[in-house]
DNA sequence: GCAAGCTTTGAATCGCATT
DNA sequence: AAATGCGATTCAAAGCTTG
């Protein structure tokens, strides 16, 4: 079947409201749709993040939180409800073979993904957005919330789903997509804005839509996105050749993704190629050599001429005699210099003498990198 | 307090079968040891129901590997069953500023997850093991599962709990670390093997416990692995000179687990020291540079970008106009934010241009410490 | 016009010891 | 137990201003 039959196929065998938002509770206006019409979910829930007081960064200025009404849940168990009732609604509506796919933080993750499979969805992968951006720990307190977590989850065991495993390879260099993606958080030319501010608090990228929509569909699927927001799923839907329907409760979001979506063309070859991701550079943490074992703490390293010599700590850190700091800040102190690579300064010695510990890096490089 | 005093306090304080195995069901062990006795729990509990084999109910008994939609429910009601106990048990014994680590996979984790948050424990951040070298999907039916997923929490959202963060810091070339972190699988000499075969099926690196331990504990911490294995957690404690208790079932694991430990080498004490944040430096009252004359009275200080002007007081106090106060009140009051560190934020002018005021601080503490 | 530097910002469960 | 004071804490990308 090709594309324009399947397209035909599809508005023909029920009623969709496609390439339409529908304002309102998610649950109630997919109560209204028929059983198993559509080919994929798309969910980005409330994460339900419970945030405390005020975040300020070092700077003084203050984080713009997410506050929002929508976001608020009195408790987990609350939220399950919520969760339970809009998973039950849209395994209705999911055709056999359809996917569902989920995004959450560790906030509300977990608690979905449970009722993801309570619900009687097989989990097929879970996917890690790796943010290149992400905001930082501003108070140190944490490690780096650098990523969410997706849910991509087929009606049962045994389903059909599609997965157009060429296609990844394909976009991933030859490569087996993986289960770990790195894309730029939103914004840029890209972010709605209205009076200079963001319109919607979170919303997501379109690549991230595009490399599940490429995956997981087939030209003319329809895509449910019960929580559209400023409505990414539309715009990619409609570049790709998919059909689309969107749920939102907020009009002023439901205006700006109908704006948007009207301005969005379909793919054209340059924009293939800025979709995809740049190939992640390999970079190599002198701490990584410590936990690999390529360099035991302990070791004394000293500079080529033998002029200083430092000891590795377990943290990565070096110390010489009451200095100590990262391989770079204590090259560049002892030396007195604004300064120093740290991976050319420092050598160890080994059975053939003295060696840069670039050196062992590039060992690291070697053993790690496909 | 020292390495030393810090051991033989835990040591003396509760009676604990520290650097040692138990051999038996972990409930039943985790029930002998006192309340609030160590500083972290790590856990590498089965992973799945499906994958057959290695899954108990709390009472001993066996479920069986079914694939029946009822009878899925059944499995995970289990697992959900055997998680609450060993998490119960698990939140018992550990200190009030200790925290938890789990490790598990899309096939469990959400469950895990679910239950941490039921059992009152507080998320802090979940953990992307990125795997450098996965097994592939053979069959290429779905995106190649190429990482892990470990939760870190406290037993609550007030908890004090340990963060060395700028050790993590310096691991990471004076970068936070973030959430998604890269290692390659347990293989080559560290993957304990027995007349050819892999000893476990799932010997976690160690690598990742060299983190994992390094972040979140101090030197002499107890930590308990209730799922013990082949005794990763208890290799890299030693290592890093931190105390283990470990639970297993499988007098196989044990044999080997206890040979690899007898066999680890513990770091000497210099090395295991760690960068420490300027918090645990000793304080300098701003005051102390005006006695000493490293700032004299009348000195006008700005702050970074000269948009703010302020006159030292003989008292060590700051007026600006009308306003006047410590380096930090003045400083947060001229901005309008609710603190300010005044070390930072205001500097003084000398032959080489403008300098933090903390720079004084750093000469002074250099001319009188030790 | 271009380069360099400065400012802003992003789904965030973000301090701790003393009084 | 609650309030107060000290002072620790940010990365990458985009947009804007200055030279």
């Amino acid at each position: 079947m090709g594309v324009i039959e399947r397209i035909r196929h599809n508005v023909a065998a029920v009623e969709l409201p496609l390439d339409r938002i529908l304002k309102g509770d998610c649950v109630e206006h997919m109560r209204g749709l028929p059983d198993k019409s559509v080919d994929m979910i798309f969910a980005d829930p409330p994460y339900n993040l419970q945030l405390g007081g005020d975040l300020f960064r070092p700077d003084g200025s203050q984080v713009d939180a997410v506050d929002d009404d929508w976001d608020k849940f009195d408790t987990f168990a609350a939220y399950d409800r919520f969760t339970r009732d809009w998973l039950t609604e849209a395994r209705r509506i999911l055709k056999d073979n359809g996917t569902l796919w989920v995004i959450g933080s560790y906030h509300n993750i977990f608690r979905v993904g449970t009722a993801v499979q309570d619900a009687g969805y097989w989990i097929l992968n879970d996917i890690i957005w790796r943010k290149s951006n992400p905001m930082p720990n501003f108070k140190g307190t944490r490690f780096t919330n650098a990523h969410e977590t997706l849910i991509w989850a087929s009606k049962g065991e045994k389903a059909r789903y599609t997965f157009n495993y060429r296609a990844m390879k394909t976009l991933n260099d030859e490569l087996q997509m993986r289960s770990d993606w790195e894309f730029p958080i939103c914004g840029g030319q890209e972010r709605l804005k209205k009076g200079g501010t963001k319109v919607h608090p979170t919303q997501k990228p379109e690549a991230l839509l595009y490399r599940i929509l490429l995956a997981c569909t087939k030209p003319g699927d329809v895509v449910l996105d019960p929580f559209f927001g400023t409505g990414t799923t539309g715009a990619v839907a409609k570049r790709l050749g998919r059909r689309w329907i969107g749920i939102d409760r907020e009009g002023l979001y439901i205006e700006a993704a109908q704006e948007r979506i009207a301005a969005a063309l379909p793919l054209d070859e340059s924009a293939v190629v800025t979709m995809q991701s740049p190939r992640a550079q390999p970079k190599v943490a002198f701490g990584l050599l410590i936990e690999n074992g390529l360099l035991k703490p302990g070791t004394v390293l000293t500079d080529a001429r033998r002029r200083w010599r430092a000891t590795v700590r377990v943290d990565g850190s070096l110390e010489a005699g009451t200095e100590s700091g990262s391989i770079h800040k204590l090259g560049a102190a002892l030396q007195g210099a604004p300064s120093c690579n740290g991976w050319t300064f420092w050598h160890y010695e080994d059975a053939n003498g003295l060696k840069p510990i670039d050196a062992l890096r590039q060992t690291y490089l070697l053993a790690t990198q496909p």
